[in-house]
DNA sequence: TCTTCTATGTGTATTTTACATATAGGTGAG
DNA sequence: CTCACCTATATGTAAAATACACATAGAAGA
């Protein structure tokens, strides 16, 4: 499931969510009741618990993540996971294919513009297609053009 | 695998190239050959044609696109598709998957922006994360603050 | 003739995802 | 005290998606 160096997948639907794992788990450790929580604030709104924990387990496995019980605090016992120096290195991997997903989207959505000036003339471009974007870019000298 | 219109997925990487099949059929009709060349010139590296002809004709089945045989020019017959009305619905229903995940994305590089500040200190946050994007985002004023 | 490119497919194993279910500690209502 | 509900982890398995191999066939050119 996780690639390795040479073999990470290019195609962005092979485990998409794993890079945010790894991302929310180099901020601090997490059990994996936690990190479903936060997926699903980052817009993750149907995580499988089930398939998460196997997940989990298996980025253990190779050696991505390390994990202990954690028995302290009430409710019962969590697996407190970690990050390892590996899953660093993957996380700076993964990084990069999703940049490359990020400018397809900017491709489909600019395509998508043209798209709905030609079915909804009346429609102006600047409605309801990038308006979600949180953020801009800024080229490399950091001006906007 | 095309979802009804309440089930539309939204873990964007279930069929993450159909919104682009049919976004490119929006525009001109074209055959499976050409389908798969304009994919990957959209930064899809690996679109295994065998399953890209069986999307295709499950498509068709869905009546989200129409095929028809073209036996002008030269070379093999060519099975010409076009998209249908209730293809078009769809990927409007597919675009507004398509933002929730770039803001997903928005959101990962943002946290990973502060990632890279603490594990590579002299990282300057304009460098290599977002100047891969092709594209910018204007605000819904049309300005780029 | 042989290779290469265009063009469309089938067969099938593997991987991923979806859905159901199990276990168990703790909290609060009634 | 028992029942519902939340936290927390996990397994079993069916369904869907993807990867990889291979088949067929027209046309062009060496």
């Amino acid at each position: 499931m996780v690639n390795n160096e040479n073999n990470q997948s290019v195609n962005p639907s092979k485990n998409f969510v794993l890079p945010f794992i790894l991302l929310l788990l180099s901020r601090v450790s997490l059990h994996g009741y936690e990190l479903s929580q936060k997926l699903q604030a980052f817009g993750f709104k149907s995580i499988d618990q089930g398939n998460l924990y196997r997940l989990l387990r298996k980025l253990e496995a190779d050696e991505l993540v390390s994990s202990e019980w954690d028995t302290t605090g009430n409710g019962p016992a969590k697996r407190k996971y970690s990050i390892t120096k590996a899953g660093i290195t993957y996380l700076k991997g993964y990084a990069n294919q999703l940049e490359t997903y990020q400018s397809m989207l900017d491709q489909f959505f600019s395509m998508y513009s043209s798209f709905l000036e030609l079915y909804i003339p009346s429609f102006s471009s600047r409605d309801s297609i990038e308006k979600k974007s949180s953020q801009k870019r800024r080229n490399d000298d950091g001006k906007e053009e």
